[in-house]
DNA sequence: TAGGTATTTAGTTAAATAACTAACTATTCG
DNA sequence: CGAATAGTTAGTTATTTAACTAAATACCTA
């Protein structure tokens, strides 16, 4: 179970990323970073973070890349979690 | 939902220090301690940030602290993740 | 009370992180 | 081709974090 997940989900503004793109399915950089005060290089930082960690797709059509939720990758923190809620079984 | 959880979590120190305490109910800092190579004012800070987390209880009794999970406030986590996974529902 | 053990706090340092601006790459379109 | 737009990368800086040692606090026991 990487570090980089734990890492990614660390920073509020990629929390906040994540939503975002939990509500809306599927957006481009430059869509995201109108949510954001920070300079869209800071942004294409978070959202590589996010990719590394393998939170988020990105797939690019022309110029414009679109970024949407890997909502299978939460399965692993949900499995982290669930083991340390439940009292027995290690 | 507080942002000192995640960053509690972010450190793969004390998500083990977590998983020992799941294990062993509670023990002391002294004994999580040995689990470490770090020393033991390290170890202090460690703790110091979960319990600001509220992720682990402390309870003194006589020279020693004793820890253990919150196990509850990993319900706030697992509500996190779960809204992120589900498809639908904002 | 004095000495020992357990743990935390204070102060320091090195490394990691998040932000910025400027420059670069890729794509579109006149 | 050349300018405009979208996004990333490079390089810098300030802040945060995690570690250390040394000192302080708290409790126990002879």
């Amino acid at each position: 179970m990487s570090d980089s997940i734990f890492k990614a989900i660390a920073d509020a503004n990629r929390r906040k990323i994540l939503q975002i793109l939990k509500q809306q399915q599927s957006l481009s950089a430059g869509e995201i970073a109108t949510y954001f005060e920070f300079s869209k290089a800071s942004l294409s930082e978070h959202l590589k973070i996010l990719r590394n960690a393998n939170l988020i797709f990105a797939k690019k059509s022309g110029q414009y890349i679109y970024y949407s939720l890997n909502t299978s990758v939460f399965e692993d923190i949900l499995t982290w979690v669930l083991n340390l809620r439940k009292s027995e079984e290690s």
